[in-house]
DNA sequence: TGCATATATTCAAATATTAGAATATATGCA
DNA sequence: TGCATATATTCTAATATTTGAATATATGCA
């Protein structure tokens, strides 16, 4: 599956701090690169460097205004994640009925082999 | 941001192509470790080494029944995450309004320095 | 034109991730 | 008890990621 395996080499590049910060910030609006460098705690090269990547992989652009670029989001999977991120999960999903507490227990899955 | 950042560390561990794949099959029902060995293509040793990082990260747990560990998963992030990667998007996200075609415009960001 | 500002690129070192091979452990059954 | 099955761990080599330092490029303005 080609769209999948896409989707998490996009899910991996973002999967940074520095990136997540960067895209926090972009989520919210066009900024240029010297506000986030302001913003995060970066030094110039390595905020260009962590934009660079992530415009390569074609989740964000920038237009040019003078000597600014104005970076902003493009990728529409972005605003979800950065959710995923947020949103507030119960400790554990509910376990398999057979014994999630003493780990002892029948399988029940479909064995293939 | 403490909570962040260890979901960042999550995504990260998952952002591969053989755990996100036993994640598709763990979220379908318990399976045990030969059985997702046969699902993927891959070798005894490597899913073992997977489904321990993923363990080691409360992603999944196990219960074991006789010679089989049966694995099932236990972090709710992770079905909002798969579903992310399944779901349709369009090509990209709506562009600033100043210019996203050409590239130039004005930039209207909230300037810090 | 020349300088200062804004940003990008290149390079190299440090570190992390991944996968296979070999080996170890644990369990059920003869 | 001993063997076969199921699974985990350790070690190592290959590869990828991340960062800082140095340098390059592009633009506006004096």
């Amino acid at each position: 599956m080609h769209e999948l395996s896409s989707r998490i080499d996009l899910i991996k590049l973002v999967a940074h701090p520095a990136r997540i910060a960067i895209l926090e910030e972009l989520i919210k609006g066009v900024k240029c690169v010297s506000d986030l460098e302001g913003f995060l705690d970066l030094s110039q090269s390595n905020v260009s460097q962590h934009l660079s990547a992530l415009r390569h992989a074609g989740i964000i652009d920038y237009f040019v205004d003078g000597r600014l670029r104005c970076y902003f989001l493009k990728n529409p999977l972005i605003p979800d994640l950065l959710e995923i991120l947020k949103k507030d999960y119960p400790d554990e999903l509910p376990g398999p009925e057979c014994c999630p507490v003493t780990k002892k227990g029948k399988y029940h899955g479909d064995r293939k082999k």
